[in-house]
DNA sequence: GGATGTGAACGACTTCACAGCG
DNA sequence: CGCTGTGAAGTCGTTCACATCC
């Protein structure tokens, strides 16, 4: 498979990406989308810009990054900009991914259209539950925790969606890691620990809500 | 009022904390609370670090804003610790909660026993589908979205809670702003603009994923 | 000795400001 | 002109290293 580095490719322009760039460009993209729809062909980074609370250089210099799409007194293509944001985060493909723990969030992440539409999409289901196993949803039938490794490498997933209690997230991250996983998406709230090679990015709500509780307490700014 | 920055008054000791330095703060209370019911009363900074995987340095920077809490040769005491962490994030005090769109994700975090813990306390329920208006759920009933105005009033709610598709955001924020509400916790796929005096935070799972995505292309480190 | 608190060095990200091009 | 691309400056956050104190 592709082994992965950081550095870019054909211009010669040496940049990276930060977490806080990539987490925008997925912004811009959801907003060039609302653009192109309204019959803008070019946009200005002003423009893209705007809506979402961002500086234009801010956002000139995140899109530098993809090459030189920009059209100096014009702005960027639309569609273009739109086609070199998917590919440099990897959504002009499709991933699949299981769900493990089938609780309500579960149910709200395979809702969720969103997911489909950017072209993730859950193959499996898993519970430790042996009430749970069997259970039909959304087309798909929970499977018993141990078919793990064996469904994983039938169905060539590479993402996993971690929903299971705190308690249980290491060891299910283990499994998944050792049935060839490549990445992780935890909502358990837990710090997890996983290999080099394996990708994590965690959404933890407690968290989230503290911080909230926290910026209300000051009498809060955003 | 304060922009961004954060002044701390009581014992002459001048700091800020970013926003960072409070996640890492709801982490640290979470790690604290393990390490007293294993019966650690002290604790030291590379103790705490080592699970989220925190160096001592960027502990004892954290905790410094707390006061001069550490000792010197033995640690921080566990409890005062944890105490002062709950005082600074707000969470030593209870805090009411509206949830306004009632889905599989609303269904989550009702459930999710974290929050309750944490002393948050979800009050009511709001939907506009009328189809949804009148149930029961987990002892709340789902009430209309005109209601909302008097209903947060009458219950002193401070937070909201928003997971109702990306077109409904915006507006269903700007009632709950009008409402009185001071912090709003947006799961939304929007970039919401709320006035000053307001706090938001968002959980944005598309852009998460998009993250993952990224990572794992990159041939994934952490 | 063992661990804290903290200036200072370092590094990462953002904003500024302007040259250059369509 | 308008808008991009980008060095330079500025800001913010993390790591280092060490004086300090129990």
């Amino acid at each position: 498979m592709s082994k992965g580095d950081i550095s870019r490719e054909t211009n010669g322009t040496e940049a990276r990406l930060s977490r806080a760039s990539v987490g925008r460009l997925s912004l811009y993209l959801r907003r060039l989308d609302e653009l192109l729809r309204d019959g803008s062909l070019k946009v200005s980074s002003s423009q893209l810009g705007e809506a979402l609370g961002l500086t234009d250089a801010q956002v000139r210099k995140d899109l530098a990054y993809l090459g030189h799409l920009g059209q100096p007194g014009i702005g960027y293509p639309t569609r273009e900009l739109m086609t070199a944001i998917r590919h440099t985060l990897g959504v002009d493909r499709e991933w699949k991914a299981v769900l493990v723990g089938v609780g309500n969030l579960a149910r709200a992440l395979l809702r969720y259209r969103g997911f489909q539409q950017q072209g993730f999409r859950i193959v499996a289901l898993f519970d430790s539950d042996p009430a749970k196993v069997g259970q039909r949803i959304d087309g798909l039938t929970v499977q018993a925790r141990d078919e793990l490794p064996t469904v994983i490498a039938a169905a060539g997933a590479e993402l996993g969606l971690l929903t299971v209690p705190a308690e249980a997230a290491q060891s299910v991250a283990d499994i998944l890691v050792g049935a060839g996983i490549r990445g992780i998406l935890n909502f358990a709230p837990t710090v997890l620990r996983v290999p080099p090679g394996v990708s994590l990015v965690s959404v933890d709500l407690t968290v989230q809500l503290e911080q909230l509780a926290f910026l209300v307490q000051l009498g809060g700014d955003t």
